[in-house]
DNA sequence: TGGTTCATGTAACTCGTTACATGATTTT
DNA sequence: AAAATCATGTAACGAGTTACATGAACCA
């Protein structure tokens, strides 16, 4: 029950046609919330018919025509309505750490390559965020609406930093295949 | 595509009843890879028509009788060969940084609160895993698998110590409800 | 006018969640 | 014997993924 309001959030920002949205989910809001064209679109389509957003009047809307959407009242309401809603976390669900909890059993054959693949897309990820954070949030802005952004950015980047430091770690208990283990 | 592939890690580990593995995945399992019994029994099926696994012939199967589950040449083969291939990171998918964006836009109101409740429960699962690794890996033992489990539970207990930091520090932009941000 | 890209969608499928059902065992 | 609990399921739904379809605009 989150990709509407996650809608809801990115058009209160910049009213947006449906392929304006996938490319703002493929940056900044999918930092921390992804989302295909589909299931914006289908997502789009239920918000409309539930009167939080309507199409902008302006653009004729048909097949192949952009069409923009803005929220409505209601729209602002209800997401206002469900931030404030507790919510708990959800449990972590992570593939690369079932993988190794599985290699404890099967064996580590194949697995260190992919490690290594992993970190250097975390340090780029990383490397990315530290960019976004020096572009859109110099120590001298500080509105409210700012340090809030900046706090969500700030725990896109520690948490990229926790998987470069881990995967490091976890890099380090593999033996150098060129030397079969026999360091130290 | 990861389900079928948990659980036959955890028969691998030891051979188990649904029950038995829905109440270790709510164990250490889930720690990493949560699952309800309904998803397990669904998956015991299919991971049975399969091939991959087999139902202990001492005990008779009836409904309400228990039922226990080994891995076969097969399912073993299947586990190790997921092991090896690539995939790549999921994008993240987090409902409180969501919601805090959206409070950005719509007011932080009632936001506070459970930032307070996650930051408590955050603090109580890094206590457990903190127990647990004390409990788990003493320094003395320092077998390969020992390792690589150890290595699961410190991403574990590094995640919930991120956010603890990271909500303390959240929780800093929020002014103290008594004093209406007069402070400073 | 034929191909590529832009833009909006549909359809089918998988996975996860919620609610409920049913038989067996244990407890009172 | 009734109630509670243990254990294994079924059914319906919702969210996310993948593959494909269709019209419009642009480009050669």
């Amino acid at each position: 029950m989150s990709l509407p309001h996650a809608i809801l959030t990115a058009l209160l920002e910049k009213p947006s046609s449906g392929l304006e949205l996938t490319r703002r989910f493929d940056k900044s809001i999918g930092y921390f919330w992804s989302a295909t064209h589909q299931q914006i679109y289908r997502e789009l389509g239920k918000l409309e018919g539930e009167g939080l957003i309507r199409a902008l009047p302006s653009e004729q809307p048909a097949r192949g025509q952009r069409k923009s959407y803005e929220v409505l009242p209601a729209g602002r309401a209800e997401l206002a309505r469900w931030t404030a809603v507790a919510q708990d976390p959800k449990p972590l669900r992570d593939t690369l750490l079932l993988r190794l909890r599985a290699s404890a059993v099967v064996g580590t054959a194949g697995l260190e390559a992919d490690l290594r693949r992993h970190l250097e897309l975390h340090r780029r990820q990383l490397a990315e965020y530290q960019q976004i954070e020096r572009r859109d949030f110099p120590p001298e802005r500080d509105t409210p609406q700012d340090r809030l952004r900046h706090l969500v950015l700030r725990a896109g980047i520690d948490l990229e930093t926790f998987w470069t430091q881990w995967l490091s770690h976890a890099l380090a208990e593999f033996p150098e295949p060129s030397d079969d283990g026999r360091t130290g």
